[in-house]
DNA sequence: ACCTAGAGTTTGAGTCGTCAAACTCATGCG
DNA sequence: CGCATGAGTTTGACGACTCAAACTCTAGGT
């Protein structure tokens, strides 16, 4: 029930792992470095949530969350990114600065407050980033989306969704006019180079590696080319 | 520089008692008992307060913030008394649960982020309860003011001010429409039962004891009784 | 001048989260 | 197979914060 703010952390970070693993099972290495942690201290840690009953695992395998466990995360993911919406949205803030914030931010936002914030923002489905918000059952609606990497050349897509939190990856993305919602179309692209060039609609051209495009998620739209 | 949320506790409650004692000087129990901790744990956070040259204090004697301690202090009352202006005028919350939400949150303002929050604020220079919020440079501007226990029968005064951050007691107040801002008149005193009786314009009469009445803080207005 | 009640301090211990370094396991390569 | 490699675990230690209980000082009465 009461989780402490570094509990909070873990679960977060399991959550995400695992929702990335193919295995469903988050590796104790990978929570801990999305954590900035040692290998060792994940372990103890894990132990922990286990004896919680808010993750399984057992000796050298995987972590996973139990429902309990996933619950909790649902809900500090929504904190998370309401935090998020509203200080983009309400504040102003950009959409590069304001993941740090929320990481701290959401361990200090109360149901009551929740709510209230959720209600101003008139109860948002989509981060900024495009990252879906849990509802407050904990149902998550992920939106149907694609890696802008598989676009071919000339087809025109939407941009739903970022997954890469880094500062500087949004700042040349928003500096490009790509943010979410924007359509574009891709120009060009140069398998050798692993490169990819786009035109945001109403901007000029950018060049992409396939890597971060892969990262960026869009909805392909009926070509006019 | 880089105080922790426990550090900001204690900065900000020795502000504050320091600001009550009548020597300027903080007794390390009322501090201790302003955190809900034992004399002895305060007795040893105000010995790494002082080595961090935040506070001054000799065995056996109160405490006393340094400028540094206390411009630290004031940067935390800052972030507080704007977190609750924002709970208040954004989320609409109520002023008598603002105070603990704000105590969590207060930790988690970054500058970018109270900034953001004073500019959608417009700057406010008092909190819902008309505490005066620091400015960034550590101005504080205290607002003239009177215990309303002070007044005599037929006084008319305006409401500016509320010392009393219990929950129970705002709610009292809010109920009988003594807000910030609303201008009231005593209609009676009787000293014996240690009673005063209030009509708040547009209210009807409610009876306050001088204690509770010496916690609001009201400014008098020229009597047309 | 005492002496004691109350305020403050010290001590010893515990929890939480962390690290470095030694150790153990699972596996896939030779 | 056999074993090296890398992932994961254990161990011992530490810093931050806290408490209970023993101890010490100060100040006010008498
Ligand atoms: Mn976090
Ligand atoms: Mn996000
Ligand atoms: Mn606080
Ligand atoms: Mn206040």
């Amino acid at each position: 029930m009461l989780a402490s703010e570094t509990v909070e952390n873990y679960l977060k970070a399991i959550y995400l792992v695992q929702r990335e693993a193919a295995a469903g099972e988050a590796p104790v290495g990978k929570v801990a470095a999305a954590l900035g942690v040692t290998a060792g201290t994940a372990t103890s840690m894990v132990k922990k949530l286990v004896a919680a009953k808010l993750a399984r695992h057992e000796r050298f395998g995987g972590v996973r969350l139990t429902p309990k466990g996933t619950r909790a995360a649902l809900d500090i993911l929504r904190r998370h990114r309401l935090v998020e919406t509203f200080l983009v949205d309400t504040l102003g803030l950009d959409w590069s600065v304001v993941h740090d914030e929320a990481e701290r931010l959401e361990h200090a936002i109360s149901p009551m407050v929740l709510d209230a914030l959720d209600r101003h923002l008139g109860r948002p489905a989509f981060d900024p980033h495009g990252d879906p918000i849990p509802r407050a059952d904990g149902a998550v609606q992920e939106s149907e989306a694609m890696p802008m990497s598989e676009l071919g050349a000339g087809d025109g897509a939407r941009l739903v969704r970022v997954l890469d939190q880094r500062g500087d990856s949004l700042r040349f993305l928003r500096a490009s006019g790509l943010k979410v919602g924007a359509t574009l179309r891709v120009v060009a692209i140069e398998p050798g180079a692993g490169v990819m060039r786009i035109r945001p609609d109403g901007g000029t051209v950018v060049s992409m590696s396939t890597t971060a495009a892969s990262r960026v998620l869009v909805r392909p739209v009926r070509g006019r080319d």
